[in-house]
DNA sequence: AATCATATTATGTCCAGAATAATAGGGATA
DNA sequence: TATCCCTATTATTCTGGACATAATATGATT
């Protein structure tokens, strides 16, 4: 009887990724040409293409038009990390959100901020303060800045009830970004709105947000001690 | 004249994306089948279902069968850390790479590595701590717990030439891991080796691997002060 | 020896057709 | 009303073919 199972791209794909690990094809060496793989496994060669683009995209083998698909001899891993809002975070750890406005203001760009976006003239900045609790506890001190010309109706929302964060997922879905992640000292506000004594350090991740190259705003969000941010890959 | 310019995927992908950034398919919303898609851009189905495939790995929009494709509410956005070794690291800012083994040892699995590395039973460890300058300054001080059952030949390297971290990325090239990121106050070896003072924040990279399901190594990365991690999504 | 044109080759992209799998929605049934 | 089942719809995947494109190798010319 047995039945010849059809290979999909999948199976060709984890194939190809076992023979790579086991070092049947050891790093930097050539693989087998698509019209070879396709013989050997009984397939289109659409689909061997298919499973070795696959392979590609997550950065294990580079191919090359006519140099043909070879194992990357140093894997670049890409960690990554999913950014979603502060709530979603928290209420992933079965935790009470809670948020609170601490200050809104509309202010002219300060130099530093005007450098930081690539404003190329002064302009009108919405700059809000504002924290996140879990349990009622300090989980982040969120200190923001938008660019009203950007979004302009942001001078009509209040910020009272739904942080900027998810104000801003809304409004602006489909945005770029520049992180940074660095450990600070508490100081001033920080100490403050975080309750931990003043040199404390803390995880902060500052972000730039632009859309369709406009600049739409900057965010420094500082996390209570001792939190981790995880991934993995 | 007026040639008919053959459509790429690419081409329906960025017009697919552009009409959703424009709101001409709000989130949420569903799209248009694919065989419509087709038919509007006078194509083959399947260049309209790689267009929309590569939207999906992006996250833009969620497909099921039947269900249609539709463009997610709140885009979650992955930004992707590529990890790569602090030697280049630091070579790509232009600064000379240093390297120094501090110590090496082989010594029982601790309990508390044990539990995290999800060992079942005592094994051996080699035990390194080590130290990369750039241009003669302190950039990062590692630690590193080595499973030598996972890379028995472990026990032949010395370490003095080359670091962990390299060795290990040689050895074992794709494997997988669990990353953590956090503030830590500088104490004991760390403000001696990153000459800082007692209690300075620093940032810190703890990070798991496994391959085939066998852990590997446990590694905690400490940066110089004010060392920030960059990237873009 | 150096330069240029040409042929070769492997991947990249696309097409039209078909079979498959999941599921939403409607209809029948309890 | 609630539950189950059928069916139409839609995305998913594969096929086998075709042409395009980029990089390399080869050979001819200078």
């Amino acid at each position: 009887m047995s039945e010849q199972k059809n290979v999909g791209f999948q199976d060709i794909r984890d194939e190809v990724l076992n023979r790579i690990q086991t070092r049947v094809w050891p790093q930097g060496s050539l693989l087998p040409t698509e019209i070879e793989l396709a013989a050997e496994f009984g397939c289109a060669r659409a689909t061997v293409n298919r499973a070795l683009r696959e392979l590609a995209d997550q950065g294990i083998v580079t191919r090359k038009r006519k140099g043909g698909t070879r194992v990357v001899t140093t894997p670049v891993k890409q960690a990554k990390l999913p950014i979603t809002v502060v709530r979603k975070t928290i209420e992933e750890m079965n935790a009470q959100y809670r948020y609170a406005l601490v200050s809104r203001t509309v202010i002219d760009c300060p130099a530093w901020l005007q450098a930081k976006l690539g404003l190329p003239e002064a302009a009108n900045i919405v700059h809000l303060t504002c924290m996140h609790q879990a349990d009622n506890r300090p989980f982040q001190f969120e200190e923001r800045w938008i660019n009203v010309d950007a979004v302009p109706h942001v001078t009509n929302e209040d910020f009272l009830t739904t942080g900027p964060n998810e104000w801003l997922l809304a409004e602006v879905p489909f945005s770029n970004a520049e992180i940074a992640f660095s450990a600070v000292p508490a100081t001033g506000p920080l100490q403050e709105f975080l309750s931990v004594p003043t040199g404390t350090p803390l995880f902060q991740l500052e972000r730039t947000t632009w859309f369709q190259n406009k600049p739409v705003t900057f965010v420094r969000m500082t996390f209570h001690q001792g939190y981790q941010m995880r991934t993995t890959y």
